[in-house]
RNA sequence: GUGGGGAUAGCGAAGUGGUCAAACGCGACCGACUCAAGAUCGGUUCCUUUCGGUUCAAGGGUUCGAAUCCCUUUCCCCACACCA
C-alpha cells in the first residue's frame, strides 16, 4: 500500500470482488463480450510493457461490464518452446549470467537450484503473474485460467485435437525448408545467434547447367535465369580452388564443377556431393561450354570478381545486361557477340554499356560497378520488356517471363533450384553459415491460396484497433509461407500422429481463446465430476463443432449428456463472433495474430471467427526505451508499489491512445496522481449531497457538459482510446468543474454537483477501479462501482441563453485578465462593461437575416454597405469571417443586458470590485464593442 | 528493397478545410498557504498585448479561407519469419 494514499484499500476491494464473484461470468440473457490478452510466456516477472497491453484489456472489460455486457475475461499462461528449458539447463550448468539474472530479479540464492527444473520456472512465474495481475486489480475469471504444454493434460488434449483436425483437413503438409545453418554447431541459427548478418534469409536462386565437351556440368548461379539467352561467355576465377564432384540432382547422377567451398552447401541442400578431384580455376580456361538453352558454344574466361565463398564459383556472363560482365569483357579486350534481351526506357540497345559509360566506370575494380548493377537490375526487373531474342515472351514483362522460364528450365533439366545467402552470415561460433534444407518437416500450409483467401475474408469482417492495422494483416497473409510447426527440442504438446515431434510454440497458440469458454470445466474436473483421462477428440469435436452424437460422445468422455450439452452451449454463447477484443503488442501481427486468424478459418465455421484485435506500440518509460542495461526497467509489481495501483493504472491508460506509436509511462504523472486522487475523494466527501435547490443557467450548462462528457468518454472507451477517455473524464471534466465552481462561487446546485461526482467516479471506474469503489462507499451508495452501470445522461439540449451566457462570460473573463495583466494591476478597483451601440446590434441582425436568406457573398456585402454606409470598414473585415461559419457573436441587446446583469455577482466576487454596466450611449465614447463582446474598461 | 506509420509550441500530445495562436498533461515562471521544503490551490508560458503580427519539417499549389486537401523534397520510426 502506498503511504501517500492510505485511503485506497486495494486488498480490501480485491477481497470484496472475489467474495462476490464479480468477474466469474456464466452465460445469461445479456449480450456477451469476450476480451483476452495473449498468454504470456512465463520465464520472468511481468513488466511495464505487459501491463500496458493488459490494461487495455482490463479497461475494456470493465467498461463493457458497466455498459451492461456479460464479459468473459480470463488469463492463461504459456510455457511451450525452448527458452525455459534452455534457461533451466543454464542454471544446471552454473552459468553465471543466467544465475545473476535470477538474483537480480530478487530470487534468493538458496532457491537458485530449484530453477534447474523447467517445471519450477513454470510454476514460479505463472504464480508470480497471477499475483501481480491480482495486485493490479485485474478483473479476471480465474476459474478459466490454465497453462500450456503436457503438464496440463486437458489443454494438451485440446491442442492435439486441433492438430488432428488440421491434419484431417489437409492443412498440414510435409516437406523440407531452407534454414540458415551453422556448420560448426550443426544447427539452424536464428537472428539472435548471429555475430553478423542479422535479418539475412535464404533466397532461392537458379543454377543454370552449362556443359563441357566431357559432359561435365558447370552450374552457374543466377537471380536472372531469363538472361541465359544473352550469355556471351562464362567466368571462372583463375586463382580459385575448384573441385569435380559427383552430385545427385533431380534423382540423376551428374559430374559438376564447382568451387571447393560450395561442396558443403551442396551437401546441406541434398545434392549428395562426392568429391572426385580438385583443380585450379586456370585449368578450366580452355574449355568451351554449351549453353543448355540456346545450344551455343561459349568460351570460359578468367575473372577475379568471381566470389569463391558464395555460390558455385561459376558465373555466366551477360554483357548486355550486367555491368560487371560488360566491363570485364572490355578489360580483356575480347570481341564477343553482345546479345540484348531486354528493352528498358531511358537506356539504349545495350543497357549495361549505357550505364557503364554514363557513370564513367573505369575497370572491373571500380566500386561504382556495384551501384550500376543495382540500379540496372532494379530498372530491368520492374520496367523491362523482353525483345524478339526470346520469341516466346516477346513484349512481355521481365518478371512475367522469369517465372515461366524458371519452371520451363527446371522441367527440361537445364536448371535446378538452389538457396543462397545474399550477405555473409557469421554465427556466434564464428563460422560462416550456409543454407541447409531441413527435411521431413511438418508445415502449416499457409502458402495454400485457398486458406489465404479464407484468412483475407476473416480480416475483411473484423474490427481493428487502430483501423490502419487492417492492411498489415492482409499483407502478412499474402507474405506468409508454409510454417514449420514441429520441433524436436523443448516442451509442449506432441504431434498426435508422430510423437517424436513437439508442436512449435506459435503453432499451439492459435485458437486457445476458444478454450477459455469451457476451461473452467476441464481445469476443475473434480468439481464437475469429469475424468480428464477419458476426454478425447470426440469431446472437442462435439463441443467446438457440434459434430457427433451426444449419446456417443457422452459415453466416450464419461460426461453426462446434460453437462455435455451445457458445455457446448457455453461455447456457443461466448464464441459467437469469436473473441471481441484481443489486445497485444504490434510485433505479434506478423506471426501470432495472423496465425490465429488462419486457424480460426481452418477449424471453425464463420460464426466463430474473431471479431476484434487491438495492437499497441511499445511502452517508453519517461520517453526512454526501457532496458535492463539502462537500469530503467521496471516490473509490474515495482510500478504498483512505487506509484500505487490506481495511479499506475491511470498513467498506463494515459500513456497512449490506440496507435502504433510508442506509448509513454510518465512517472511524474503517476506519482503526482495520488494527491489528485486524494483531492478528488476529499471534494466528493465535502460536496456530495450538499448545495442549493435553485436551478440556474450555469447549472444547466454544467448538466449539459456532463452529458457531453459521458458521450465522449463512451466513444473513447469503445474505441479503446484510454488516453482520450482519461482526458475527457478526468482532466477536461475537472477543468469544467473549476469553471462551474468559479461561476457559482462554490455554491453548487445539489443535484448537479452530486451527479457530477458520481458520474466522474463511474467514467473513471474502468481505470480507477479501486478509487471508484472507495468513492461509492464513501458516498453511501448501495452498490459497488464495478456493478453500478454506465452513468445516465440528463439528455437536455443547451438552451440559447445558457449558451450565450457561457460564451460571453468566458470571453469577458479572459479579456479582463489580459488587461489586468497588461496594466500590471495588483487589484482591479473599477470595472466598466460597455455594450455595443444600437447600430451594431442592428447590423448583426441584418447580417443574420441575410445569411439565412441569401447565399451569395457579394450580394450580402452590397446590401449591408447600402444599409450601413458608416460601417463599411467593419463589414469588409467582419463579413468574410462569418460568411461560411455563421454568425457566432449574435445576440439581441436586451438579451445581452440580461446576461450581463446575471453575471454581475460572479464578476464582483471574482475581482472584488464594483462593476458598472453601461450602454454605448451612456458611456459616450466610441467603443470597440460588438454584440456578445462588450467593451471593458479596467482601472 | 518491400510494406506500414510519422514530423504540431521547452517536452509529450490533441487537432484532419473556418470560434485555431492551436485542447490537455508535463516542465518552467509568478502568487497564495507554510518557519521552510514538498504537496495543494490560483495565475502566466510564440511576439505584441483588449487591436494586431508570425507560426504547425521545407518548398510549391488548390481555396474567400489550410496545421488540416494536392504535388515535390528532406528527415525519423516499425515489420520482414521458423521464434517468444
Amino acid at each position: 500500500m502506498n503511504d501517500e494514499h492510505p485511503s485506497l484499500r486495494t486488498e480490501h476491494w480485491h477481497r470484496v470482488w472475489e467474495e462476490k464473484g464479480l468477474f466469474l461470468n456464466n452465460p445469461d440473457e445479456r449480450t456477451k463480450f469476450f476480451v483476452n490478452f495473449p498468454f504470456p510466456y512465463v520465464n520472468g516477472y511481468p513488466h511495464l510493457g505487459h501491463l500496458f497491453s493488459f490494461m487495455r484489456c482490463d479497461v475494456m472489460a470493465r467498461y463493457k461490464r458497466l455498459k451492461g455486457f456479460n464479459v468473459l475475461f480470463s488469463q492463461g499462461f504459456h510455457a511451450t518452446g525452448q527458452p525455459i528449458v534452455a534457461a533451466a539447463q543454464l542454471v544446471k550448468d552454473r552459468d553465471e549470467k543466467q544465475i545473476a539474472l535470477l538474483l537480480q530479479i530478487g530470487i534468493p540464492e538458496s532457491d537458485i537450484p530449484l530453477f534447474e527444473n523447467p517445471e519450477h520456472w513454470i510454476s514460479f512465474f505463472s504464480k508470480a503473474w497471477k499475483e501481480d495481475l491480482k495486485k493490479a486489480g485485474a478483473s479476471i475469471d480465474w476459474r478459466r485460467s490454465f497453462i500450456t504444454t503436457d503438464i496440463n493434460p486437458p489443454f494438451d488434449k485440446f491442442v492435439r485435437w486441433q492438430y488432428n483436425k488440421l491434419q484431417e483437413k489437409g492443412y498440414i503438409v510435409k516437406g523440407s525448408h531452407p534454414v540458415v545453418w551453422c556448420p560448426k554447431a550443426k544447427q539452424p541459427i536464428g537472428d539472435h545467434d548471429r555475430k553478423e548478418g542479422e535479418g539475412v534469409t535464404p533466397e532461392e536462386v537458379t543454377l543454370v547447367k552449362f556443359t563441357d565437351s566431357k559432359g561435365r556440368v558447370y552450374p552457374a548461379m543466377t537471380f536472372r535465369p531469363e538472361t541465359v539467352f544473352g550469355v556471351s561467355n562464362m567466368w571462372i576465377n583463375p586463382e580459385g580452388e575448384y573441385v569435380e564432384v559427383e552430385v545427385l540432382d533431380q534423382k540423376r547422377k551428374q559430374i559438376w564443377i564447382v568451387s571447393k567451398d560450395c561442396v558443403y552447401s551442396l551437401e546441406m541442400q541434398h545434392f549428395s556431393p562426392k568429391e572426385l578431384s580438385s583443380l585450379k580455376g586456370k585449368e578450366l580456361l580452355d574449355e568451351e561450354l554449351i549453353n543448355p538453352v540456346t545450344h551455343d558454344k561459349v568460351p570460359v574466361l578468367p575473372a577475379s570478381f568471381v566470389d569463391m565463398s558464395n555460390g558455385t564459383g561459376v558465373v555466366m556472363s551477360v554483357p548486355a545486361h550486367a555491368p560487371y560482365d560488360y566491363v570485364a569483357l572490355r578489360d580483356l579486350k575480347k570481341e564477343l557477340p553482345i546479345i540484348a534481351l531486354i528493352k528498358v526506357s531511358g537506356y539504349g540497345k545495350i543497357p549495361a554499356k549505357d550505364i557503364v559509360e554514363r557513370m564513367g566506370i573505369k575497370d572491373q575494380l571500380d566500386p561504382k560497378l556495384k551501384e550500376a548493377t543495382k540500379e540496372l537490375y532494379k530498372k530491368e526487373h520492374h520496367t523491362g520488356i523482353i525483345t524478339e531474342q526470346i520469341k516466346e515472351f516477346e513484349g512481355k514483362s521481365v518478371s512475367e517471363a522469369k517465372e515461366a522460364l524458371i519452371t520451363q528450365f527446371k522441367e527440361k533439366g537445364f536448371a535446378t533450384s538452389y538457396y543462397t545467402l545474399t550477405q555473409p552470415v557469421i554465427s556466434r561460433q564464428n563460422a560462416r553459415a550456409v543454407v541447409a534444407l531441413v527435411d521431413n518437416q511438418y508445415f502449416l500450409n499457409y502458402s495454400n491460396p485457398e486458406w489465404k483467401k479464407l484468412a483475407h475474408e476473416c480480416v475483411d469482417k473484423m474490427r481493428f484497433y487502430p483501423e490502419q492495422t487492417r492492411q498489415n494483416y492482409h499483407y502478412t497473409i499474402d507474405w506468409l509461407k508454409d510454417w514449420a510447426c514441429a520441433r524436436d527440442k523443448g516442451i509442449g504438446t506432441r504431434l498426435p500422429w508422430d510423437e517424436a515431434w513437439l508442436i512449435e510454440s506459435l503453432s499451439d497458440s492459435t485458437i486457445y481463446m476458444a478454450y477459455y469458454t469451457i476451461a473452467h470445466y476441464l481445469q476443475n474436473p473434480d468439481h464437475y465430476n469429469i475424468k480428464i483421462e477419458k476426454i478425447g477428440d470426440s469431446f472437442f469435436t462435439y463441443v467446438f463443432l457440434g459434430e457427433g452424437k451426444p449419446s456417443v460422445v457422452a459415453k466416450e468422455s464419461g460426461i453426462s449428456e446434460d453437462l455435455l450439452q451445457s458445455i457446448r452451449e457455453e461455447f456457443l454463447y461466448w464464441y459467437e463472433g469469436g473473441y471481441d477484443f484481443r489486445s497485444s503488442g504490434k510485433d505479434l501481427i506478423q506471426n501470432h495474430l495472423t496465425f490465429s486468424l488462419f486457424h480460426h478459418t481452418a477449424l471453425f465455421p464463420k460464426e466463430h471467427w474473431p471479431s476484434g484485435i487491438s495492437v499497441n506500440g511499445y511502452i517508453l518509460l519517461n520517453n526512454e526505451k526501457m532496458s535492463k542495461s539502462k537500469g530503467n526497467f521496471i516490473t509490474f509489481r515495482e510500478a504498483i508499489e512505487q506509484y500505487g495501483v490506481d495511479a499506475s493504472r491511470f498513467a498506463m491508460a494515459f500513456a497512449s491512445d490506440v496507435t502504433l506509436d510508442d506509448a509513454n509511462f510518465d512517472t511524474t504523472l503517476a506519482l503526482g496522481f495520488n494527491g489528485k486522487l486524494a483531492a478528488m475523494m476529499e471534494f466528493a466527501k465535502d460536496q456530495y449531497g450538499k448545495g442549493r435547490e435553485e436551478y440556474k443557467r450555469i447549472d444547466s450548462w454544467f448538466d449539459y457538459v456532463l452529458d457531453q462528457t459521458i458521450d465522449a468518454c463512451d466513444k473513447h472507451y469503445n474505441n479503446s482510446e484510454t488516453r482520450s477517455a482519461m482526458q475527457v473524464a478526468y482532466f477536461d471534466l475537472s477543468n469544467h468543474l473549476k469553471w462551474y465552481t468559479k461561476r457559482t462561487g462554490g455554491s453548487y446546485n445539489k443535484e448537479v454537483i452530486s451527479r457530477c461526482i458520481l458520474t466522474q467516479a463511474l467514467l473513471l471506474a474502468p481505470v480507477l477501479a479501486h478509487t471508484a469503489e472507495e468513492l461509492f462507499e464513501l458516498l453511501g451508495q448501495n452498490c459497488l462501482a464495478s456493478q453500478a452501470g454506465w452513468p445516465t445522461k440528463k439528455g437536455e439540449a443547451l438552451d440559447w441563453m445558457t449558451e450565450r451566457e457561457q460564451f460571453i462570460s468566458v470571453d469577458l473573463v479572459s479579456r479582463i485578465n489580459k488587461v489586468k495583466e497588461m496594466k500590471n494591476l495588483e487589484k482591479i478597483s473599477s470595472l466598466t462593461i460597455v455594450q455595443a451601440p444600437k447600430l451594431k446590434f442592428e447590423l448583426f441582425d441584418a447580417i443574420k437575416f441575410l445569411l439565412e436568406e441569401k447565399k451569395d457573398f457579394k450580394e450580402i456585402l452590397m446590401h449591408l454597405n447600402e444599409k450601413f454606409p458608416e460601417e463599411k470598414k467593419f463589414i469588409a473585415k467582419f463579413l468574410p469571417k462569418v460568411f461560411k461559419e455563421g454568425i457566432t457573436n449574435y445576440i439581441k441587446e436586451e438579451e445581452e443586458r440580461e446576461i450581463l446583469e446575471s453575471l454581475l455577482a460572479f464578476l464582483e466576487r471574482e475581482y472584488s470590485c464594483k462593476i458598472v454596466l453601461k450602454t454605448a450611449s451612456e458611456f459616450g465614447e466610441a467603443s470597440t464593442a460588438i454584440p456578445a463582446q462588450p467593451a471593458i474598461v479596467v482601472e
